[in-house]
DNA sequence: CCGAATGAAAA
DNA sequence: TTTTCATTCGG
């Protein structure tokens, strides 16, 4: 359970924080969207056509796609939340100074509390990737002269940072190999703990079949930059996700690439198929079916890639590599005195990703 | 709009 | 290597 110690000191105040933060696993819900704010429907991170305002002042295209947080960032955001429960007098408000705080704890911070927020960010850009699968990161173009110095460091125009997905559409060659339209590396976490209960039963990597189904949804979206091709190992995890319909939004007059709306269309096939799919996946989605497929995985590495681990008193498991985590059931791991986090009790806070997590992650309670 | 931190990504 | 920008919100 998180304890707000108050304390007297700036310095000790600040440790204990840091330490709250790395011992919480509690409030990972809070992780992922952490300022939207259902009031007034603002959030940094909530789909473009759903965001009215950003949560924070600066000024940006109309449908501009925020990046993914960083580990680093994804810390700051719970320390800021820390920060905010604080008695009132403790609490920071200079954000300067929270950085700086922040900054500090998380150089203090142990190996295994900075994993947590690099699997943290780790899920969340593949999120990221799922929602814009043709983002690409263009920061606009740096100013002849210092960051500091001459120059403005932005301005508002779109075609300044072109987070949209118009890349592919003008200048990726369309004569390249067609990729999936989700492209992830096969053994990502988040696409296996997404697509997770989706898998066969008995689905091996080795023995899995690639072969793309030819009813691929293909929407009007183009197609992502070229892949390499491990990264089509997962398109059949891709397929077997259920359609997920999000709400349409009326595009305004400003310049909504098609490829942006709706951004997850990539999922929405429309076949029976997909019933069966559903039924299928709701068929497995046990908490067991969905421990063993997801940690049925010979590699244990792979393994321990696959969640976030934690002891079952909560705090924070960091698996050794000497020590493989158990392989065979649930039951297995549980006697090793490890649990994955539970993303049933995650409260996601974007609807976007309440609606996608709840249609994927159907993890029982674990108790 | 700026800044304060760290890190990802691109030029 | 250098720059932008992801987070927050008081200044």
């Amino acid at each position: 359970m998180p304890v707000e110690r108050s304390t007297p000191s700036y310095r000790s105040r600040r440790s204990s924080i840091a330490e709250s933060v790395v011992e919480d696993d509690e409030s990972l819900g809070e992780l992922l969207y952490p300022d939207f704010d259902p009031e007034t429907n603002t959030s940094a991170h909530v789909a473009p056509h759903q965001a009215i305002r950003p949560s924070h002042g600066r000024k940006r295209p109309d449908h501009h796609i925020p990046r993914p947080p960083n580990a680093f960032i994804c810390f700051r955001s719970e320390y800021c939340e820390r920060n905010k429960r604080l008695p009132d007098g403790e609490i920071v408000r200079n954000h300067r100074v929270v950085s700086i705080d922040a900054g500090h704890a998380w150089r203090d911070l142990p190996a295994a509390g900075r994993k947590k927020y690099e699997d943290i960010a780790k899920v969340k850009k593949e999120l990221h990737a799922q929602m814009y699968p043709n983002y690409s990161y263009s920061p606009s173009v740096p100013r002849p002269g210092v960051k500091g110095g001459s120059g403005k460091k932005r301005k508002a125009s779109d075609d300044d940072c072109d987070y949209e997905e118009r890349a592919p559409q003008s200048k990726r060659r369309r004569s390249q190999p067609r990729a999936p339209r989700l492209v992830v590396d096969a053994g990502s976490p988040a696409l296996s703990l997404i697509s997770g209960p989706l898998n066969e039963p008995s689905l091996a990597p080795a023995t899995r079949s690639s072969a793309p189904s030819p009813e691929l949804p293909r929407s009007q979206t183009p197609e992502l930059s070229p892949k390499s091709s491990s990264s089509y190992e997962s398109l059949d995890l891709v397929l077997h996700t259920p359609a997920i319909t999000f709400p349409q939004v009326a595009e305004d007059d400003d310049f909504v690439p098609t490829s942006a709306i709706p951004p997850l269309d990539l999922y929405a096939a429309s076949s029976e198929k997909n019933d069966e799919q559903i039924e299928r996946y709701q068929r497995s989605s046990s908490l067991y079916d969905v421990g063993s497929q997801f940690f049925k995985a010979d590699i244990p590495s792979q393994t321990r890639d696959l969640c976030m681990w934690y002891n079952n008193d909560g705090t924070y498991f960091e698996p050794k590599a000497d020590a493989p985590l158990p392989q065979s059931s649930w039951d297995d791991y549980k006697a090793y005195g490890l649990m994955p986090i539970n993303y049933e009790e995650v409260q996601f806070s974007n609807p976007f990703e309440l609606e996608m997590m709840a249609q994927f992650i159907h993890m029982d309670r674990f108790h």
